[in-house]
RNA sequence: GGGGUCGUAGUUCAGUAUUUGGUUAGAACGCCGGCCUGUCAAGCCGGAGGGCGCGAGUUCGAGUCUCGUCGGCCCCGCCA
């Protein structure tokens, strides 16, 4: 059959048009009959048309009324003005409707799982397994179209400011350090692996030795972790890097470039430069490294009201080398003993030992605690708080970390139940001067806290050996309503403090050779200095879009299980294919078949 | 690896808690049939459709209790 050709979309007829023959295509949204006229909403990516059938032609008539939702049907009509009492004021083809005079049912639909519509009711469950007609509402169009226009602007800015796309293997050598790798078995040499890219790091480092100067790519990268609603076994990054930079022009590259994003994409102006925060200064003051600057509340320092304090658990944590901190939650004091028992059993996931509070009602501050304080402690912390008529104090004493991370999550969660911002804003900040290294609590190991390829302040190189915790790095992350939505940092160009980072977590200078061989070896031939940034794609689309989870902005994400519930990967795969491979399962009765 | 929560018609959910387990498991939307010339979540009338994720167990009797298991979502760990 030949089609006649497609003259107009669904979104785009106006009263403009009137009187215009259109050949249209499209889905069939909602039908109304009404016995003598029937309604038909046309549904394509751009829009929804009303196609109207008077029953004069019989024929046709009876063809319409026989139409299922989703059935996809060409339509030869003619744009008329609608009667001004049937104008649609809520639809942007409203005030016209297309007058049928043909039509062809090109492919019927079979009833459809759930209804397509943008107040979707099904379960995401229900979604991903059907994802094909999950896409195909407009909530879901408009987000990869968002996502289009995002990639499109970003390559458009990297573009002008001279950067090279080039792409990097997606087959490479596996390098266990970091997130757990993606292995591809080789069927040339049996017994051997690729990895896939958890991210294209040393490759761009070595593009920079080979002379690219500026290079980015909008990068696939696997990471065989536990997933988050804003975490994918497979997702994307803007990968950037380039020569002869200090931290202060990556960055500012990087703003810019998110500057960009946000003006073409939504229309937001984003005031830059963005504003610095020290990693020290934004785990005291927020808790977190990712802080989420719309909440206007901070975290209190403690330590020197109660420095002298009698009260056994506060001079206990500090006698332990603890903190004390505290925050105020403006109308916090309506939170009964039981909400409270809820707050203190979810810090204990921090390992958080106990949650104080005081509440300041009717005047005063009242507390179970303080008793035990002096009248010169109390008035500190009325000072420091400057509590008003309703307000909650709560105080964790404990470990840095513990107190960070517990303070940090009640911020963010009760700033979101007590309704204490405005979620519409956007507030990015760079976060910098990281350490280097953290002590990994289990093995007692020092890892690296950004990457080991990460160049270590100047200053600081001599305490690699001595003192590596107290080495700081000359990375950044620049985060964006809570989210981590770019990192970055200078790397180590010189192959000496290339291998002393190596040595201080423990690689000795075989093990290097062995797994960065290749990249100590370019550091030795002439490598420029040089450090990059990459984006969270899919988080940043994700902010844009206003979504809560990354997977409403990827087509085709996994489940919490790291499942397909579309085509049901991954899926057991034939005796011959192994064979082929080399492989063989060692506990075939442990493989299951994804239930369907 | 751990914690929480959910799984009942095609779909979304009610029903499960000491009214302490009890005869044919309900609603709405969708679907099917009929009526209807201006609707746009069209309307009106009628109908079909599930044995409660799966598997054991307790009991005269289980959607309701117990154990296991699979799956969705959120979180901790993990994510250099």
């Amino acid at each position: 059959m030949k089609l006649p050709e497609r003259t107009h979309n669904c979104g785009e007829l106006s009263s403009n048009n009137l009187g215009l023959s259109v050949h249209l295509y499209g889905w069939v949204h909602h039908r109304r009959p009404h016995g003598g006229l029937f309604f038909l909403d046309l549904r394509d990516r751009y829009g929804t048309i009303q196609i109207v059938f008077r029953p004069e032609n019989k024929q046709l008539y009876k063809q319409a009324e026989a139409l299922g939702s989703e059935d996809v049907i060409y339509i030869k009509g003619t744009v008329v003005q609608r009667p001004p009492e049937a104008l649609n004021p809520n639809m942007a083809t409203g005030e016209i409707e297309v007058f049928a005079v043909d039509m062809i049912l090109l492919n019927p639909s079979k009833v459809p799982p759930f209804l397509i519509e943008d107040d979707v009711k099904a379960s995401e469950e229900l979604r991903l397994e059907w994802r094909f007609l999950d896409l195909r509402r407009p909530e879901m169009q408009k987000a990869l179209i968002l996502r289009h226009k995002i990639t499109q602007s970003a390559r458009e800015f990297l573009n002008k400011k001279g950067f090279l796309e080039i792409e990097t293997p997606i087959l490479m050598k596996s390098t266990p350090e970091g997130a757990r790798d993606y292995l591809v078995p080789s069927r040339k040499h049996k017994g051997r692996f690729y990895a896939l890219p958890q991210s294209p790091q040393t490759y761009k480092q070595l593009l920079m030795v080979s002379g690219f100067d500026r290079y980015y790519q909008i990068a696939r990268c696997f990471r065989d972790e536990d997933l988050r609603a804003d975490r994918q076994p497979e997702f994307t990054q803007i990968d950037i890097e380039m020569s002869f930079v200090d931290p202060e022009q990556v960055m500012a590259i990087g703003e810019n470039l998110l500057a960009h994003i946000f003006l073409k994409t939504r229309g937001l102006l984003l005031k830059t430069p963005f504003p610095k925060v020290d990693y020290t200064e934004a785990m005291a003051r927020y808790g977190s490294d990712r802080p989420d600057l719309r909440i206007p509340l901070e975290i209190q320092d403690l330590g020197d009201i109660l420095k002298n304090c009698e009260f056994r658990i506060f001079k206990q944590c500090l006698s332990d080398a603890g903190i004390i901190r505290g925050i105020k939650i403006p109308g916090g004091a309506s939170l009964s003993r039981g909400d409270i028992d809820k707050l203190t059993a979810e810090i204990a996931d921090f390992k958080a030992k106990g949650l104080l509070f005081l509440k300041f009602q009717e005047g005063e501050l009242n507390s179970s605690f303080l008793k035990f304080l002096t009248p010169q402690e109390i008035q500190g912390i009325i000072n420091l708080f400057t509590p008003g008529e309703g307000d909650l104090i709560l105080i964790v004493a404990d470990q840095s970390a513990i107190v960070s991370n517990s303070l940090g999550f009640l911020r963010t969660h009760l700033a979101e139940k007590f309704n204490l911002y405005n979620d519409q804003e956007f507030y990015p900040l760079w976060v910098v001067n990281f350490p280097m290294f953290e002590l990994d609590p289990e093995s007692g190991r020092l890892t690296a806290a950004h990457h080991p390829f990460t160049k270590p302040f100047e200053e600081d190189v001599h305490l690699l050996n001595s003192d590596p915790l107290k080495v700081k790095a000359e990375a950044y992350d620049l985060v964006l309503n809570g989210n981590e939505i770019a990192g970055g940092s200078i790397r180590s160009h010189q192959v000496e403090v290339q291998q002393k980072v190596f040595e201080a977590i423990k690689i000795n200078p075989e093990e290097a050779q062995n797994k960065f061989g290749f990249l100590l070896k370019a550091l030795q031939y002439g490598a420029p200095p040089h450090g990059g940034i990459a984006f969270g794609f899919d988080r940043l689309v994700m902010l844009l879009a206003g979504q809560n989870s990354i997977r409403n902005v990827i087509p085709f994400p996994k489940t919490t299980t790291a499942l397909s519930l579309m085509d049901g990967a991954p899926t057991a795969v034939s005796a011959e294919q192994l064979a082929e491979l080399g492989l063989k399962l060692c506990t075939p009765e442990d493989i299951h078949e994804p239930e369907k």
